[in-house]
RNA sequence: GCUGAAGUGGUGGAAUUGGUAGACACGCUGGACUUAAAAUCCAGUGGUCAGUAAUGGCCGUGCGGGUUCAAGUCCCGCCUUCAGUACCA
């Protein structure tokens, strides 16, 4: 019987899901006899986004290699999980929503069908019964219910975990938040309990806002307009989107964030926990970006400054005012409604500066200013204005909202009754330039507190605040063109322009805090506003870009390393470099250098050890249809948590899946959207005007949320009651092994971690890390083939130049070869027809065989141009224009011979072109590595693959391609080697057409066979190790077949070992043996060193290491015994020629090597 | 620039702690079977030189050094490719 792979395949696929083989079961919960006992091993694949083109054959190959592994441990006697499911929220599912007006959700059900028959036939052991999808309400319930736990939760730096924000609260109204030690927004003021407790409700939840570990804010968003949603700074590659390659802006969003920043330490501990490949920790590392350093003060120097009602604001202040007039608060819009409409000598503008002080209202005319009452810095102004000559009047927000009349009264009254205040200007400076002393300070972050003695100047970026303030008139003008210069360019130019050196002297001085010395305050953009506080103390013998600038502008560069020369570039090693010229940090390495640095700050007071985090926190709003809906109405503006029992709020339905036209996100467009709070329940928007009817949230969100924990969902995926129960939690605990591509290193794995990490600390999972060893299986790329056309030109009879654009002239690949190997040859048959071979032979030294398949060639061509209508073809001696096209890579044999029908029939422009093709009418394309993609048609589809070759040949060619993590062509002419060892296979039980296995005991040699297989097999699976193993069944067949061997003491375990690889070949060869059951979890055979042992071992003989010839010599010999036999052998005479050896090195059962 | 990975026949790739470089497979060449093709089977296949041949010599793991009896493997210095990341103070 021969092998027939297409009903082997489907009978057991059939027989597999018919009989649940691979339900992996919960014995705690099920209580099912036996699997108690067994350890577990929880087998994941980062399931896939279900994309309309399908798989092509790059995409099972991790699973493949999971499903090996998953079957390994079966045979190994362990409980395995391994589980699939779908990433079915997302993009490219709502834009073809878009485009043609159908519901993602029927697009995603229709791919995901065609997904799970592409993954059934390739006879994958997934236990389906545990599916998941994160667009299922069921699903996405639970994606929301820890949406909720995260708004009602803070991070409480002192416990170093997250905790409820109910105990926050109880702490608040105790003691107020003086005490409270979290991660939360900057600058937020501090209350006392009293104050607490005088909050209204809605102050509460603002301040409480600042604290949650997803919270409301305005951020700066990465704004993509095309695709209408914002991006994460990991969807975003080279400044463009990563999917469609859009351009990104920034914008200015309120937008839901996770504080995922409150996890950057824990997130770069575990990985130190983890068996992860090193180059995802590292960009992991990266990511999270962690410095330690110091954060130091330096004061600026009074010396220069000018006086303060000159000050103009710096650029971007400028901008900040003009958004802060547009948005005005309730109050402010009231009272300004009231002013603006004072007519004549009272006139008022809003939101003006006076002296570098932003004040609400001013009456310039009457010297008035007008105040709302909260800022930080009432003394101060209250001290400048008075000493500017202003009168001022101060309200709460709360009287203006109450009684604006009154309000305006007052200030009426103020205004006739001003008394007009005389400047002094005698004390004016005093008392400027007091206040301005201790005013302007510039904190500084720095990474090398012990090079703070090489400071010569600070750098700020040219949007620094105190810019404006600290230039002296002198320099005024150059600083004003810089920023202005800067403020031009994006900030793409100015990431991509790294080599220009720029910047300008502000004129001002700081004040160095250790040795009292000025420093120049320069500007430059080099350095980043946004990044730590906007300014740098420079180091330039120390770091290469101060280095530079100090350079380019001739700034001091003092050196305080011990011996080590500067005159070419700074010194960045800090490792075995002492510190000089230093005061008392002279003569230190730079660790201690570092802490006593820290030291003396701390105790001066001037700054103190810092750890800073390049890790942002994630914005978590898109602007989309197709993702989870957030349990989040608005009351007063606040947002509210829907109650948990109340989960899913399901997606609802729009009639367009755009955003707005007033630019809301898509669910702006449902009409049922609107929360009942009384009747607990989503209903029509029309109900808003009810007082119980709230504004749902109009954002979804992002792909990873429903990512970032679907691992612990596969434990116990369909409890409609829990998250998960917690017995089986506490059973599967973590993955085991994770396998995907590292295309996620930022993304979903370090989002993954965070929230686990959040949900361990809510005691909701037992482990803080969720996969314990991953690996990166490396990307299958495509080969493409190439067809080469001609495109240079022809000769007319008139001998005019004509050019090839409508004539198609195809050349197969190795004519192109002879072409251009022999294009000297060409250009003189062309130039002098009347040479002779014999001449050419001799002047170019050339086969005659190669110039008779250059003549032949050269005569199909004049043929061929005359028959266009040519003279002939413009020969020239440097090169052949042609240009090359892609073929698609299914027309292409393994020969990479073209099939010339078909690719006409593709492609109709070259239905009447002409082929030159090789001697024997073949045509040949080139062929080039390149990305799969649809683009350069050269994508695989596995649906083919299984059809002609069967499930189990391209199971194990995609391991047998090479090393799993790396990444590899695929070439589909291999796969007959694959195939043809499954027919070796199966005639090893088969004589003939008869199933014919004996019962004899096996030989000495076929045990050896055997044994070697169980071997390596198993140490190549342990390490992952499965282009090694096919290699070894191979070896293993080709070995039994030359012994003829058919005895079922070995090809009984064979089978075993093989099932993991060749599952269906497997089966099936294992019930033809008699067996009843399944061969999943039969027995891992166990090797036996005993098969192996050796009497006799053939010796490689070296001779001063190279290797002349072997020896076969008994095992139990001693060394002098073997030298003894070595030395006497003749052919070891023969090589050493009479000459004495000098040392003869013997390594028992290894080597033997004579020196001489 | 930095970080990581990797460079081995025509191709994909093997090679334990340093110990016979090129396993296994594709492709190619030759042969068997066939009217023919496909399929299958057998043999050969790193380069080069010598020899009718058996066989033998030399060179060979990106380049240049080094350690060692012995280096694809270890050390030093370069080059190239791929991936990630980037004015990160």
């Amino acid at each position: 019987m021969q092998y027939n792979h297409l009903d082997i395949e489907k009978k057991w696929q059939e027989f597999w899901a018919k009989n649940q083989t691979f339900k992996a079961s919960n014995p705690v919960l099920s209580n099912v006899e036996g699997q108690l006992e067994k350890p577990k091993y929880y087998v994941l694949d980062m399931f896939p986004y279900p994309s309309g083109a399908g798989l092509h054959v790059g995409h099972p190959l991790g699973y493949i290699a999971s499903d090996i592994y998953a079957r390994y441990k079966r045979h190994k006697g362990f409980n395995v999980l391994h589980p699939q499911g779908y990433d079915s929220f997302g993009l490219p599912a709502e834009q073809y929503a878009i485009q043609t007006g159908q519901h993602p959700a029927k697009t995603t059900e229709e791919n995901i069908k065609t997904y799970r028959r592409q993954l059934d036939q390739i006879g994958f052991s997934f236990d389906w019964s545990r599916e998941v999808r994160t667009s299922s309400p069921e699903y996405y319930k639970w994606t929301q219910w820890i949406f909720i736990q995260l708004f009602n939760s803070w991070y409480n730096k002192d416990t170093d975990k997250a905790e409820d924000v109910a105990a926050l609260i109880s702490v608040f109204k105790k003691e107020g938040n003086a005490t409270v030690n979290a991660v939360c927004d900057e600058e937020i003021a501090s209350f006392s309990s009293d104050e607490w407790n005088a909050f209204s409700t809605k102050e509460q939840e603002e301040i409480l806002l600042q604290y949650r570990l997803t919270f409301l804010s305005d951020t700066e968003v990465n704004w993509c307009a095309e695709l209408g949603t914002v991006l994460a700074n990991d969807e975003i590659v080279n400044g463009v989107s990563e999917r469609g390659g859009y351009p990104v802006v920034r914008k200015k969003m309120t937008q839901w964030s996770m504080r995922i920043s409150a996890y950057a330490q824990r997130l770069l501990d575990g990985l130190e926990t983890i068996d992860w490949p090193q180059p995802l920790k590292e960009s992991q590392r990266n990511w999270i970006g962690r410095s330690q350093g110091a954060m130091v003060t330096f004061k600026v120097d009074s010396g220069a400054i000018k006086s303060t009602s000159e000050v103009k604001l710096s650029y971007k202040e400028l901008e900040a005012l003009k958004v802060l007039r547009l948005n005005l608060s309730k109050a402010e819009a009231i009272l300004w409604d009231e002013l603006k409409n004072k007519k004549g000598a009272a006139k008022f503008r809003k939101k003006y500066t006076i002296g570098t002080f932003l004040v609400d209202y001013v009456c310039l005319a009457k010297n008035i200013i007008v105040e709302f009452s909260g800022k930080e810095d009432e003394a101060a102004r209250a001290e400048f204005f008075t000493s500017e000559g202003f009168n001022f009047v101060r309200f709460t927000n709360q009287e203006v909202i109450d009684n604006v009349l009154a309000v305006v009264s007052k200030i009426n009254n103020t205004i006739q009754f001003s008394k007009p205040i005389e400047k002094l200007e005698s004390n004016q400076n005093v008392i400027a330039s007091e206040t301005k002393q201790s005013a302007y300070k510039i904190d500084v972050f720095t990474t090398r507190p012990d090079t703070i003695f090489g400071v010569s100047f600070m750098t700020l970026a040219p949007e620094h605040e105190l810019v404006a303030k600290i230039t002296t008139d002198a320099q005024k003008a150059d600083v004003q063109s810089y920023i202005t210069a800067t403020a031009k360019r994006s900030e793409r130019d100015r990431m991509a322009d790294v080599k220009t050196i720029s910047g300008a002297f502000t004129g001002a001085y700081a004040i160095h805090p250790f040795s009292g010395e000025k420093v120049q305050i320069w500007i430059g953009d080099y350095v980043l506003a946004n990044y730590g506080t906007g300014a740098v103390m420079a180091v330039p013998c120390g770091d290469q870009r101060d280095y530079d600038f100090a350079k380019h502008f001739n700034i001091p560069i003092p050196n305080i390393f011990e011996g080590v020369d500067i005159s070419e570039a700074a010194h960045a090693d800090k490792d075995g470099t002492k510190i000089a010229n230093s005061d008392f940090l002279s003569g230190l390495k730079y660790k201690k250098a570092l802490k006593l640095a820290i030291f003396e700050m701390e105790k001066r007071g001037f700054g103190y050890g810092k750890i800073n985090y390049r890790l942002r926190d994630a914005v978590f709003s898109r602007q989309r249809y197709w993702g989870e809906p957030f349990p989040v109405y608005y009351k007063d503006g606040m947002p509210q948590m829907i109650d948990e029992k109340h989960l899913p709020i399901v997606l609802p339905e729009v009639e367009k899946y755009l955003p707005t036209e007033d630019g809301k996100p898509p669910l702006g467009n449902a009409t049922e959207w609107a929360w009942d709070s009384r009747n607990k329940k989503v209903v029509s928007n029309e109900k808003l005007k009810n007082k119980t009817v709230f504004p749902l949230e109009l954002n979804t969100m992002p792909g990873w949320a429903g990512s970032s924990w679907y691992f612990n969902r596969y434990m116990d995926a369909t409890n409609a009651t829990e998250f998960a129960s917690k017995e089986s939690l506490d059973y599967w605990k973590e993955v085991d092994l994770y396998i995907g591509g590292s295309e996620h290193a930022t993304g979903h794995l370090l989002y993954a971690r965070f929230w686990q990490k959040f949900l361990f600390d809510k005691g909701v999972v037992p482990v803080d890390e969720f996969a314990k060893k991953l690996i990166n299986q490396g990307m299958i790329l495509g080969t493409s083939a190439f067809v080469s056309i001609f495109e240079g030109s022809f000769i007319a009879e008139d001998d005019d130049l004509s050019s090839t654009t409508d004539t198609k002239i195809l050349f197969s690949k190795s004519v192109i070869d002879v072409i251009n190997k022999n294009r000297i040859l060409y250009y003189d048959f062309w130039n002098k027809p009347t040479i002779s071979d014999d001449e050419i032979i001799e002047k170019y030294h050339v086969a005659e065989a190669d110039v008779v398949k250059v003549k032949n060639l050269y005569g199909t061509l004049l043929e061929l141009a005359k028959k266009l209508g040519f003279k002939s073809i413009l020969w020239n001696k440097e090169v052949l224009k042609v240009r090359s096209i892609h073929a698609d890579v299914s027309f292409v044999n393994s020969s990479d011979e073209l099939d010339l029908e078909a690719f006409k029939n593709w492609r109709a422009e070259f239905k009447d072109a002409e082929f030159i093709t090789e001697e024997d009418g073949a045509f040949e394309v080139s062929r080039e590595v390149e990305k799969m993609s649809k683009s350069k048609y050269n994508v695989v589809n596995p649906d083919d693959i299984v059809t002609q070759y069967g499930a189990d040949s391209l199971r194990l060619f995609e391991m047998f391609l090479g090393p799993l993590e790396q990444a590899k062509p695929w070439n589909t002419a291999g796969i007959s080697g694959v195939s043809s060892f499954l027919k070796k296979l199966w005639k090893l039980y088969y004589n003939e057409e008869v199933f014919e296995v004996s019962e004899e005991k096996a030989t000495s040699e076929e045990l050896k066979v055997l044994h070697k297989t169980i071997k390596k097999v198993e140490e190549d699976i342990e390490n992952f190790s499965f282009n090694t193993s096919v290699s070894t069944f191979m070896i293993a067949v080709n070995g039994l077949t030359a012994l003829n061997c058919n005895k079922r003491e070995i090809l009984e375990p064979l089978l075993v070992l093989l099932s993991p690889y060749a599952p269906h070949i497997s089966e099936e060869l294992w019930s033809q043996l008699g067996n009843k059951e399944s061969i999943s979890t039969v027995d891992f055979p166990v090797f036996d060193a005993k098969h192996l042992v050796e009497s006799a071992k053939n010796y490689p003989i070296s001779f001063n290491g190279k290797m002349r010839f072997t020896l076969e010599l008994p095992l139990d010999l001693s060394k002098e015994e073997i030298e003894k036999a070595v030395l006497e052998n003749e052919k070891t005479i023969a090589q050493l020629e009479g000459k004495a050896p000098k040392k003869v090195i013997i390594v028992p059962g290894k080597i033997v090597n004579i020196v001489s």
